[in-house]
DNA sequence: TTTGGCAGGCATGGGATTCGAGTGCTAAAA
DNA sequence: TTTTAGCACTCGAATCCCATGCCTGCCAAA
């Protein structure tokens, strides 16, 4: 016989797994509270109501199901949902041709930028929960490129190229008005001289360099120092981009508009989402954050789902879907599994 | 003595005018159905309330004003509010510290995008209501200058400025690749032929062109063509950008979920709203949907005041907030009408 | 023309009641 | 020892009722 209500690491009965995942697959369909007599009819055991609530009822004192009121059936915990995904869940891989699906969505796009919002738009539209993706950070790239372009005045238009195929550009105000050939020759001095090196490392380098060669500049060296100085200052952090925030008003968990109101508030300030997200970045392949196991009481009762995406082998950002914690976790967790691994190749591709 | 009932354009008599007013003004402040004895005690007149309420079952009458149910005080109707905002409204202009600090805020932006991404955050912010600006159509500006850049593999960056400040580019696939001389003979060419142009010419130009030379054709036009058969396909029309949705979450008149989706979905789906933007380009200032003028069901008791912003005396797109029919009219008004001035001004100072 | 007074109507909120769904417990059956 | 049937109990949700308060409409008097 096996040790009923031992403790939190009992085994659990081969029957009560059963039950509970069922119970949890029931609540994830109906978004209601089960009752022993539904567990009863629903499940394949042939057991009648008081049973399957003896059972219940040692679930519930291993914290793994609970009770809203006296007069109704149970639902799951965070605890009970972490069993679910981590022992009692099977997921189906999903199917070859949503795969080619997807490939081919996320093939057709032409720079990293639009590959990172295609992704999120597919993981929402198709989840119909909210998409997450995080952009990585800018600093942590190489330096492919640089270009000068002349515009009117004393402003000069500068391209940079990352290795992933990145294109960024931005405006910058000179003290006069530089030639052409001028621009040229400063941009081959960039390009010779930090082309190949993080942009992280450039911007540290081009310091000190410009402090030891100080007495010794030369133009061409004071043409691109004005430059640097206001082209690697502003450090463009890690970022975060949501799509498909609409499909949680839908929700029937998010029904009251302060729960709703505190979700969308997260997505506008992203501190706090985008800390979850790197919490992943250590992790090899999906990661569940289960109701309150997130730490943040906004995410109360919501799941968030992720997956790092690498390029190289080596991690660069995450994605993810974020949804009622009563979610398919069997339809999501392939497909941000897959999402992650397709978007990796698209920037690859991308990266030439 | 005035006619009193007569019909629809009866001249309301100065005392009907005042209290139309000062109700309209406590329905705007306390966000209820305004009672009799609260307008007597409230406005100036000294009048009790069995007169006052003599003079609303008028207003009711001319349908104005309407009463949710028997027992409740009144509300303006939208045509209420029309007359208010037509006739009654007294706007105090902005104060210049206000007008500083705006101009403040869009003088130290570095390019058109974020001119517009900055006026409709400011907008929000300031009115605690939801910001909207419409983003030009790219085609009616004029095309400044062209360059093309070398990335691996086959692939080229083509870098579009247009006279109005704005920076685009797309990274386009060649069919083999090109060297560098090849791309900046092939800019020059473009930028010679086609510079000044309005890039909507251009498009329509550049297929005569490629349809009349097709025999005589060299090398360097075949690049060009190869370019420009990618670049100009994708037709990005007109745009909208929105800002501070959030907010909308506190309006009391929103708060069923319902009527707070559909307006989401509004800002999502963007046609429809881009459609009433559109209809203000027309106008030389301060336009105001209210309710359902608009003709938009979602908007049922929303008001959008909108201004078009112009570059040159030439009027280039609108900018807006969208609330609830129940808002500050007299400072939203003053505000989106200076904030277009100056994202004018801000644009115009960015096509140096 | 204005005002005071009064009756009527209606939303709102609290309390009582009913109803139904489900559980816990106990004792009997397997 | 395990399972089952039965029964009492609990609690939320829906309904109704009623008192309350607010505001209007009307009428008669000023």
């Amino acid at each position: 016989m096996p040790a009923k209500s031992d403790k939190s690491p009992s085994p659990l009965s081969e029957r009560a797994q059963i039950l509970l995942r069922k119970l949890v697959e029931m609540h994830i369909s109906e978004a209601q509270p089960v009752s022993s007599r539904a567990l009863a009819r629903e499940t394949g055991l042939d057991l009648s109501p008081a049973t399957i609530r003896n059972i219940m009822a040692d679930l519930e004192e291993m914290g793994l199901i609970s009770a809203p009121h006296t007069s109704a059936g149970r639902i799951p915990t965070s605890r009970g949902y972490r069993l679910f995904v981590d022992a009692l869940l099977t997921v189906q891989p999903l199917d070859q041709r949503s795969v080619r699906d997807l490939e081919g969505e996320l093939g057709q796009v032409t720079d990293p930028q639009q590959a990172l919002g295609k992704a999120s738009s597919l993981l929402s539209n198709i989840t119909h929960l909210a998409g997450l993706v995080t952009i990585p950070r800018r600093t942590a790239v190489l330096l492919r490129q640089i270009e000068f372009v002349p515009l009117g005045e004393n402003r000069v238009l500068v391209i940079l190229v990352t290795t992933d195929g990145q294109v960024q550009n931005r405006v910058v105000n000179m003290d006069r008005r530089f030639a052409p050939s001028e621009l040229t020759e400063a941009a081959n001095y960039f390009n010779a001289t930090y082309g190949g090196q993080a942009v992280r490392d450039v911007r540290r380098t081009l310091l000190e360099d410009l402090e030891r060669d100080s007495r010794e500049m030369n133009q061409l060296m004071a043409t691109a120092r004005q430059i640097a100085r206001q082209l690697f200052t502003e450090d463009d952090g890690e970022d975060l981009m949501v799509s498909g925030e609409d499909n949680l008003f839908d929700v029937p968990e998010l029904c009251d508009l302060a729960k709703l109101r505190g979700l969308f508030d997260a997505f506008k300030a992203k501190q706090d989402l985008l800390q979850l997200l790197d919490r992943s970045m250590r992790a090899n392949h999906v990661h569940i954050f289960i109701g309150d196991e997130s730490g943040y009481s906004v995410l109360q009762d919501c799941s968030v789902v992720t997956a790092p995406y690498k390029v190289d082998g080596q991690v660069i950002g995450t994605l993810g879907v974020i949804g009622p914690t009563r979610m398919s976790y069997d339809r999501v967790i392939p497909l941000v599994d897959v999402t992650a691994r397709l978007l990796g190749s698209a920037l690859k591709r991308e990266s030439s």
